[in-house]
DNA sequence: ATGTCC
């Protein structure tokens, strides 16, 4: 094994020979004392193993939050070539496609919540079902499921969970081109019918949250964010129909054997070439399962809506509840990028990292045009959330990426074992941070010390110059799967 | 992450 080099105060460098086969090297951004996690939970490893891709191009990248994964690690990019036999591998996205965070903004103070804040954060636990299984806000009959995974958050507009301009701050607009409902599975889609409008468990939160420093003013002012302000964050995914997804996909690329003469190291970074048929429909498939994970978020928001309504007797137009932005962090994109000094079109895997386009990229929706990309980072359970935006640095530095958020630090197992859920959740409401009822089995998992630090994630990917951070949002209500 | 095994 070749030793790791550092290339910068953020960034390192595994060399090809790290592991055998390698096309590219690896290169993770990190600080010191991130790159050490990195190394130590052999997600750097991984990193490696994905660098032996067929058609992968510039480096296997790792974000600052890099941790252990299927196939690849979670906090990975790779970008393939079509051109040059590039491969799709579903690991390469995660089970959880088009997992995902939206912000919204409110008109309310820290002060107007001296009085309300337990009652808004049972209004929410009961507007936002969660959980394993868990049934949504918003059941879908028949085929209406395929609308849902082709038309995104339009759908869930038209059926009145949101305001008309709420897909104007979404990434995509709110819908993924490319997306392919028949090649979804019936399986999958009976998983999805009755979940759109589900938090779901494991990482999945929705939190009150209070902006508690601004860094880039003008970038929050164009986002409608102040200091002291009230926010909500959501955190969630696709649910069942992404799962199924992905897992029919993995049985259907296993199905067809080493039929393309790559042995890859790990037998969980399965792929097939973008040229074949299969991963074709497993884009189709990956995108319409995207769209169904940006529609949970609207009716989610929706539920979030309709929970203040409820407690401040207002409606959600007049305490400003505007949606900020919604972003994904676990997709394939396909996007021009340049390779060897020439733009070319490259699929970029993106497995808990962030797309992060800066001021000068062409896509760049016009309103973004002084800032960048909105991106949010979610921290860990009753830790600092971020708000960052794209820089033009990062289309060379991470085919245009950033981080996606804390980041495990512990197995879900070990954590665990240091607190029980009850206990955890006395140490919360002893910080001011009140919590919904929620099954406490599962609680101490998602622990603060089971996570790295938010803070010191975000602050890498500035350091790497990736992204700029804009704020800093404390939570003081949780309500957890 | 996930009807934590069809």
């Amino acid at each position: 094994m070749s030793k790791t080099r550092r290339i910068d105060e953020y960034e390192w460098e595994l060399p090809i020979g790290f592991v055998d086969g390698m096309r590219v090297p690896g290169r993770v951004f990190a600080s010191r004392e991130l790159f050490d996690k990195a190394l130590a939970d052999r997600a750097a490893e991984q990193v490696a193993n994905v660098a032996t891709l067929p058609g992968i191009v510039g480096a296997s990248f790792a974000m600052p939050d890099i941790h252990w994964g299927y196939g690849f690690p979670i906090g990975g990019v790779a970008a393939t070539d079509p051109a040059s036999d590039g491969v799709l591998s579903p690991g390469g996205v995660g089970f959880d496609i088009g997992c995902g965070v939206r912000l919204v903004r409110t008109d309310l103070t820290q002060a107007d919540l001296d009085d309300s804040l337990r009652e808004l954060v049972h209004a929410l636990g009961n507007q936002v079902p969660r959980g394993v299984g868990g049934r949504g806000r918003l059941p879908i009959q028949g085929s209406d499921i395929d609308r849902v995974l082709t038309e995104g958050v339009a759908y869930a507009i038209e059926r009145g969970a949101g305001w008309s301009e709420d897909g104007q701050s979404c990434e995509d607009l709110g819908t993924l081109p490319d997306a392919d409902a028949s090649q979804v599975s019936e399986r999958a889609k009976e998983r999805g019918r009755g979940q759109l409008g589900s938090l779901g468990a494991g990482n999945h939160f929705l939190e009150i949250q209070i902006v508690d420093a601004i860094r880039e003013r003008s970038a929050a002012e164009l986002l409608g964010l102040v200091e002291g302000q009230v926010c909500v964050m959501i955190h969630s995914g696709s649910r069942g129909v992404g799962h199924q997804t992905c897992t029919d996909y993995l049985r259907s690329i296993d199905r067809l054997g080493n039929a393309f003469g790559y042995a890859p190291p790990d037998r969980q970074l399965a792929c097939v070439p973008l040229n074949h048929e299969l991963a074709e429909s497993y884009r189709g498939a990956m995108n319409a399962c995207g769209n169904f994970a940006l529609a949970n978020r609207q009716v989610l928001m929706d539920g979030v809506r309709a929970a203040f309504e409820s407690v401040f007797q207002s409606s959600a137009r007049d305490l400003g509840m505007q949606l900020v932005y919604d972003v994904s962090h676990n997709l394939a994109k396909l996007e021009e990028h340049s390779i060897d000094g020439t733009p070319r079109p490259v699929c970029v895997h993106r497995k808990g990292a962030t797309r992060a386009f800066g001021p000068s990229h062409p896509d760049l929706p016009e309103r973004f045009r002084s800032t960048g990309q909105p991106v949010l980072i979610p921290g860990s359970m009753g830790t600092s959330s971020f708000v960052l935006t794209g820089t033009d640095a990062a289309a060379t530095k991470s085919f245009s990426s950033t981080c996606h958020g804390a980041g495990r630090a512990m197995s879900r197992t070990k954590a665990k074992k240091q607190m029980s859920g009850q206990e955890l959740r006395k140490q919360l409401e002893s910080a001011g941070i009140a919590l919904a009822r929620t099954r406490w089995k599962l609680l101490s998992e998602e622990a603060p010390y089971a996570y790295k630090d938010a803070e010191d994630v975000v602050a890498a990917c500035e350091g790497a110059g990736l992204s700029r951070v804009v704020a800093r949002l404390r939570p003081v209500g949780v309500v957890k799967g």
